[in-house]
DNA sequence: TTTTCAAATGAGTAATTACTCATATGGCAA
DNA sequence: TTGCCATATGAGTAATTACTCATTTGAAAA
């Protein structure tokens, strides 16, 4: 994973006034680390099923049956998700006898999610 | 792209109570077209990459070269994913003689952007 | 016990993606 | 014109991903 900026290094000066400006942008600007949070979490909203999963459970709880059939998908397709989901954090899971119901475990997403809902909507 | 729902159709009743109360969720339930929207548009910020930018375009418009610099990455990957944000609407362009300078082009962005960058810091 | 059903999981795979490299474009200067 | 510089773009590729299929787990019923 060798990066390479050999088109970009021979240039002296930045395209701001000064590099020192450029600098203190650098300072300024997100680390490796919290890029990587933020993207695996958007990440979890990037998938139609995924998208599926969280409207539904944002309606009520719901066992892994139920959200099959709504989803019209693979028993299995969905149990992978919701695991996905379970590892973020952003659903949890609660057992009853055989079954397993499913419900949002982050007071956030209703906020995050329903903003952008309404936002790809108007446009 | 077949969808098998063999493991599940033969269960005749729901987790619910009633089939009826399922039916009634699948009616509110986001439709196909506008999950893809949703997961399309929450994929612009799904990678670290486009984190950073966008990071960065937050603060202030920027050059192309000068974002190659303080992402320490190649012209022509940075050059890519400004594309893929443009065709979203994501951010916009404006060209100065052979210099392109990039900001901003969503009023949402900041919004959604910062509450989730908060969020995850959070925990 | 054995059977049955709901859910979880591992392996395998086709599609997607984020880069690299090489080249093209487009504007300015000599 | 020629050359140079900033950016854009097409092709190719390694890594990731969202599924399918087959199997396993775990709990309740026979």
């Amino acid at each position: 994973m060798e990066q390479s900026i050999n088109s970009a290094e021979e240039c002296e000066s930045s395209c701001l006034g000064t590099d020192s400006e450029l600098s203190k942008i650098k300072d300024r600007l997100i680390d490796d680390q919290s890029a990587i949070q933020v993207a695996d979490w958007f990440k979890a909203f990037s998938d139609p099923t995924r998208v599926k999963l969280i409207h539904a459970l944002l309606q009520q709880e719901l066992c892994v049956h139920d959200l099959t059939t709504l989803l019209s998908m693979g028993q299995s397709a969905i149990s992978h998700q919701l695991r996905y989901l379970r590892n973020l954090r952003i659903v949890k899971r609660r057992k009853d006898g055989k079954t397993v119901y499913y419900s949002l475990d982050d007071t956030h997403i209703e906020q995050i999610f329903l903003q952008t809902l309404q936002h790809t909507k108007h446009e």
